[in-house]
DNA sequence: CCACTGACGAGTG
DNA sequence: GCACTCGCCAGTG
């Protein structure tokens, strides 16, 4: 069973509209944990039992897939997904934030 | 209980 | 733009 801060965070994540992204401190922030970037990241490590949270729309703050320790070519699928719906990398593998960076109306509910 | 590690971020030089 | 440091929390030995 995951802690409510994991919850929190997959609850985050399971938010983002198909074909755009959030950054780690983006995740964080929404749910309620400034600064927690960390967290966020181990807590979709700690999954690894995806197909409820769209983990691959999860990227660091420069808009680049992150290495993972797992070394099993999960980088690659998750830029194949995210290819998959429409989210365009350039020629240095970097995500245009600018462009697909979700952004929601409001901070993850009261 | 202490030390180290890990899908990170922001600040400083 | 790059290299280095500090902060944050959880899991493991």
């Amino acid at each position: 069973m995951p802690s409510d801060t994991y919850a929190r965070i997959y609850g985050v994540v399971k938010r983002i509209p198909k074909g755009r992204v959030a950054t780690y401190g983006q995740v964080a922030a929404l749910a309620r944990m400034p600064r927690h970037a960390r967290l966020v990241g181990y807590a979709l490590h700690a999954l690894a039992a995806p197909g409820r949270v769209p983990w691959h729309r999860v990227v660091n703050a420069r808009g680049q897939i992150s290495g993972r320790s797992a070394g099993n070519g999960m980088d690659v699928v998750q830029r194949l997904r995210l290819e998959s719906e429409r989210v365009v990398f350039d020629a240095r593998g970097t995500i245009v934030l600018a462009r697909f960076q979700w952004w929601p109306k409001e901070p993850a509910g009261s």
